[in-house]
DNA sequence: ATAAACTCTCCCCTTAAGGGAAAGTAAAGG
DNA sequence: CCTTTACTTTCCCTTAAGGGGAGAGTTTAT
C-alpha cells in the first residue's frame, strides 16, 4: 500500500507519516527501483496507535516506548501503567500551573477598567518592580 | 552596562537578553570598536518586562505589542485588556483540554491492573479501532 | 500520448532560545 | 608589563514534530 493511502486509513498526513519513517518508528520497506514505500496492515496498525498515543499527548519517544511494549507479546501491563501515570502527574501539574496563570491574569483583567485612559494596572503589573 | 550585569538586573540569561537584540525587541547602542553591546536603565526595565510577561505565558510576539503599548503614553488599557482577555479565553480552552485528556487517561489506568499480565486495557485502548 | 495525481528526496521554516567554538576585549593579580 | 581569568562577540548546530514547497520521477486515467 502506498504512502498516501497509508496515511488516510491511520488518518495522519502523508507528511507525518514520512517523517515516522525517517526516524525509524514505522519504516516499510521501499521499492529498489521507485523508491516508493510500501505500507503492510501491520505498518497501519502501528501508524493508528501512534496517532492515538500523540492525541494522548504521549512525546515520540514515548511513543517509541509504548509501541515496543506494544510489539512484545511478553509486556507487562506494570509497565504501561507507570508510564501513563507519570503522564498523567505531569498533566496534573501543568493545570495547576496554567489554572494558577489564569487566575493571575483574570484578576489584572478585572482591575483593569478598559476605556481610553492611560494608566492600566495590567501594564502597571508586568512594569512595576 | 554589559550583557551579563543587564542579564542579572532582568533575571534574564545572557542568550536570551542576547536574542531579544537579535530579534530587534531590545536592542541597544553596540560599540563602534568592540561591538560590546550599552544596557540602560530604561532597557533595563523593558527586559523585566519581557521577562514578567512571558512567565505570564504571552508570546513573544504578544510581548512585542505590549511593549509598544507599554511604552506609548498615550496608550489605551482598552487593547492591554482585550490582549489579556483573550490570552485568558486561550488558557480556558488549554485547560478544557488537557482535563478531558487526563480524564481519559485516568480511565484507562483505572481499569489497568498494573501487574505482569500481559493484557492491558491502556494498550488496548490505543491500539483498538 | 498526455495530463493529472501521486511519490520521492532535499532544503528551509516554525518557538524561544541553549550549547559550544573561535576570537577579541577587559579586568585583576603578581 | 605580562599573564590569567572573566566577559563579550559572531557563527553554527540543536531542540519537537512536523509543514511548505521545489524539482524530478512514477503511475494512472483519459
Amino acid at each position: 500500500m502506498n504512502i498516501g493511502k497509508a496515511a488516510a486509513r491511520a488518518g495522519l498526513t502523508v507528511k507525518t507519516v514520512r517523517y515516522y519513517a525517517n526516524i525509524g518508528m514505522v519504516a516499510p520497506a521501499q521499492d529498489a527501483r521507485t523508491g516508493y514505500r510500501d505500507y503492510r496492515e501491520e505498518d497501519i496498525a502501528k501508524l493508528q496507535f501512534i496517532g492515538k498515543a500523540r492525541r494522548f499527548n504521549f512525546s515520540i519517544e514515548e511513543c517509541r516506548e509504548l509501541l515496543s511494549l506494544y510489539g512484545d507479546q511478553d509486556r507487562s501491563s506494570k509497565e504501561v501503567k507507570a508510564l501513563t501515570l507519570e503522564k498523567i502527574k505531569e498533566i496534573d501539574e501543568k493545570l495547576t500551573e496554567l489554572q494558577s496563570l489564569r487566575d493571575q491574569l483574570s484578576h489584572l483583567a478585572a482591575h483593569c477598567h478598559g476605556d481610553d485612559r492611560p494608566d492600566c494596572p495590567i501594564l502597571d503589573a508586568l512594569g512595576g518592580g
